[in-house]
DNA sequence: ATCGTACATCGTAAATATACGATTAAGCAA
DNA sequence: TTGCTTAATCGTATATTTACGATGTACGAT
């Protein structure tokens, strides 16, 4: 078998997995930050932010998308794009929940 | 091609994606919770908490090796491994400072 | 109606990732 | 030595990711 065997685990932990396969690629990493360095929407200007090619962009977009870590909205021949931060937030939460977690729990080893 | 150009991107984003990328599996955060639920190093007790076959989760620790983020060391016929927590704390600064820039540079949009 | 721009999607190719059984290697015990 | 336990690695199958050119679609402008 090779299918993610995500059921066998919690919730969360699917749901942050998933959140950081979103961020795992540099050029997503990227995106974000362009989205994030302009007060306005962005459309296509992504594209020539970073050394890839529109069809490869536009894939790296709708896979932040469906991490709900995007929102993009289509205005007249362009395509409006826009951090979600709500979801960013509920990100950055879990990250910093599994930190906490972490450090709480450990004592020292090794 | 199907290369990862990450040639092309800032060392930081590779850096963070590469970790990143480490945690995007349940399977792998699952690990660092049993890591550190424990003030003992772990061997292959983590097999037995996870829903995974013993060459699957070695595989998987390999990665967070690779990343950093986990070290091992062998004790006699087994591997002892604990959390690298300077690595993890790296990890944390750079997701921090991530989040720091986004909403530090984000006025309103959409 | 036709053209051009912007962007998504399709098709495709190659690399990675995920998962597991089987095998190997290394250490301990008898 | 022989056998047992632990864990890494190999081999393999399948799925997913990454990347791009080409095509399709939708809109605005002429």
């Amino acid at each position: 078998m090779a299918t993610a065997k995500h059921d066998a685990f919690e919730v969360d932990e699917v749901q942050l997995a998933a959140w950081a396969k979103a961020v795992a690629h540099p050029a997503r990493l990227a995106i974000l930050k362009v989205l994030a360095a302009r007060n306005t929407c962005i459309c296509g200007e992504i594209v020539d932010e970073l050394p890839l090619a529109q069809a490869t962009v536009s894939q790296h977009l709708k896979a932040l998308k469906a991490a709900g870590l995007v929102a993009g909205e289509v205005e007249g021949p362009r395509t409006c794009y826009c951090l979600n931060w709500t979801e960013l937030q509920r990100f950055r939460d879990a990250v910093e929940t599994l930190f906490d977690e972490m450090s709480r729990a450990a004592a020292s080893c090794c």
